[in-house]
DNA sequence: CGGGAAGTTGACACTCCTCAATCCCAGTGG
DNA sequence: CCACTGGGATTGAGGAGTGTCAACTTCCCG
C-alpha cells in the first residue's frame, strides 16, 4: 500500500528499513473517497495528515466571482497536507479529482517522529519544501508563460511525477481530468485549454484525450514548456 | 539584531528563552549586500541559510525570453532560504532589491537543532510552510486576479508582514522597489503596473510613490485585492 | 552639463476571455 | 430499444485586458 510513497521518498532520500518501519506504524487508518469530494476545508482544525495512495487530489481555492485556482496536484505517494502538521489548519481546500484511496497519519505520531527521528523529520521537512518548489514553478507558469507553455509544462511535470511512482506506460499516462480542471491549474478557461490542446495535438507534440496523455515528442514538449526538472529535486542523497 | 526575526516567530509561535538562545548561537556571521546583488544562484550547493535582518530580498527565476518572475519577497526577519537546509541547492535565484544586512546560519547548526530541539525544528518547519502558503497565495493572484487585484493583494500582504516586524508607520510603509519589480511579482509589465497604480491612486485607495506605500482606504484595498490574511497564519500557538 | 534609470503616456496589437451553439457520449428510464 | 438528460469537448464570433513599442519627462549622480 505504501510502496508509492516509499518510491517517492527513495527518489530523493536515503531511506533506511528503520525509517520505513517508523512510517508504517505512523499510519492511522485507510479511507476511500469518490471523485469531486472535498476532503479538507480551509480553517478547520486538523489532527491528522492525509497520504494519497491512489488517485488524484488537488489543493485549490475558490474566488469571490466563482473562479477556482488549483495550486497543486497530488499524485499517488504524495502527502496532500503534511503541512497541516505545523500549520494546524489550512488556507485552502483539498478535493479529489478522481476516486481516491488515502491513509491518515495522526499529528501525534508526527510529533513523535520529530522527537525520536531527526532524520525522518528532515526527510518530511524536505517533502513539504518540495511542495513549495512545485508552487514556485507554477507561479512562474501562471505569471509568465503562454497558454501553450503552461500546459506543456504541466504535462511534463506530471509525467515525471507519475514516472517516479511507476504510473507511466512508455511516454503516456492516465490523467482523468477535465479540461476545466486543467484550466483551473493553469489560470485559463476551459475553452482556451481546449484550443491550446488542439494546437499541441496538431503540432504532433502531445495528445490529451479520453483521460490519457500521450507524449509524441518529448523534446518538443519540454522546449514548449521550458521544462527543467531541477525543481523536482530528483537526486537521491542524505538530507 | 535578531529582534525582527524573533518578532516574526513570536507572532505565530510560543518562543521560549531557551529557543531564543539556541537561535542566537546558531548564527554564523553577519554580512552586508548592496541593492541588485545576487546572493544565491540556482544549483549551487549551499552550506548555510541566510537570515534577512534589514532590506528586501526576492526569490526569482529568469525565463528564456528575458522575462523574470519573482516568486516571493522577503522582509526583515525572514529566512530567505531556510529551505536550502533540506534541499541542499535551490531551483531559483535570490537577490537583493535594496541594500541588505543578513546573518548566515550554517546548516550544521540546523542539523544540530533537529537533533536537540524538536520544538524549534517544528517551528522552523512551520516557517518554510508559511513561505509555501505565500507561494500559494501568489499562485492565486497570478492565475486568476486582475492587474488591479494583484497589486492590491500584494500591497496588503506586505503591509501585514511589515507591521509584524514594526516597519510600518500608521497606514504606510517604505517599499523602495521599482514598478518593474512589482511587475515581476505580479506577472505584469512595468507599463501596465504604472497604469494600474495610477488607477488605484486616482480612486484614492492607495498611493505608491517615491518608494513608499500610503494606504488611504484599507477596506477598499483589501476588497480590491480580495485579501484575507488567513494564509499568513497570525495565530500565536504551540506548533 | 551629460547620462542613465525610472516613471508616464499614447497608439496599436495580440492573447485570452465571454457568450453561445453544437456535438458527442454514457447513463437512465419508459 | 430508444428518447432523454447532462457533463464534457469543440468551434465560432466578438470583446476586454494586458502587452508592445515608442516618445517624452523627471530626477539623481557623476
Amino acid at each position: 500500500m505504501l510502496e508509492r510513497h516509499f518510491a517517492k521518498l527513495r527518489a530523493r532520500n536515503v531511506l533506511s528499513p528503520d525509517d520505513e518501519q517508523t512510517i508504517r506504524t505512523a499510519i492511522g487508518e485507510y479511507r476511500e473517497h469518490p471523485a469531486d469530494h472535498v476532503l479538507i476545508n480551509p480553517g478547520v482544525e486538523l489532527t491528522h495528515s492525509t497520504l494519497l495512495l491512489d488517485g488524484i487530489l488537488c489543493r485549490y481555492r475558490d474566488l469571490r466571482n466563482g473562479q477556482r485556482q488549483i495550486t497543486e496536484l497530488h499524485v499517488a505517494g504524495d502527502f496532500a497536507d503534511l503541512h497541516s502538521f505545523t500549520l494546524k489548519h489550512l488556507d485552502h481546500s483539498i478535493m479529489s479529482l478522481t476516486p481516491c484511496r488515502v491513509a491518515t497519519v495522526p499529528h501525534d505520531r508526527l510529533t513523535e517522529i520529530t522527537r525520536q527521528s531527526p532524520h525522518l523529520t528532515r526527510l518530511y521537512w524536505f517533502s513539504t519544501n518540495l511542495d513549495a518548489a512545485i508552487h514556485r514553478e507554477w507561479e512562474i507558469s501562471l505569471g509568465r508563460r503562454s497558454a501553450r507553455a503552461k500546459l506543456a509544462a504541466l504535462i511534463c511535470e506530471l509525467f515525471v511525477r507519475f514516472e517516479i511512482v511507476g504510473l507511466t506506460q512508455g511516454l503516456s499516462y492516465e490523467l482523468p481530468l477535465t479540461q476545466t480542471d486543467l484550466g483551473d491549474c493553469t489560470g485559463l478557461t476551459n475553452v482556451h485549454v481546449n484550443r491550446t490542446l488542439k494546437e499541441l495535438r496538431d503540432s504532433e507534440i502531445v495528445i490529451f484525450q479520453d483521460g490519457k496523455v500521450t507524449i509524441l515528442d518529448w523534446a518538443a514538449l519540454t522546449h514548449a514548456g521550458e521544462f527543467d526538472p531541477a525543481y523536482l529535486y530528483l537526486e537521491k542523497r542524505d538530507r
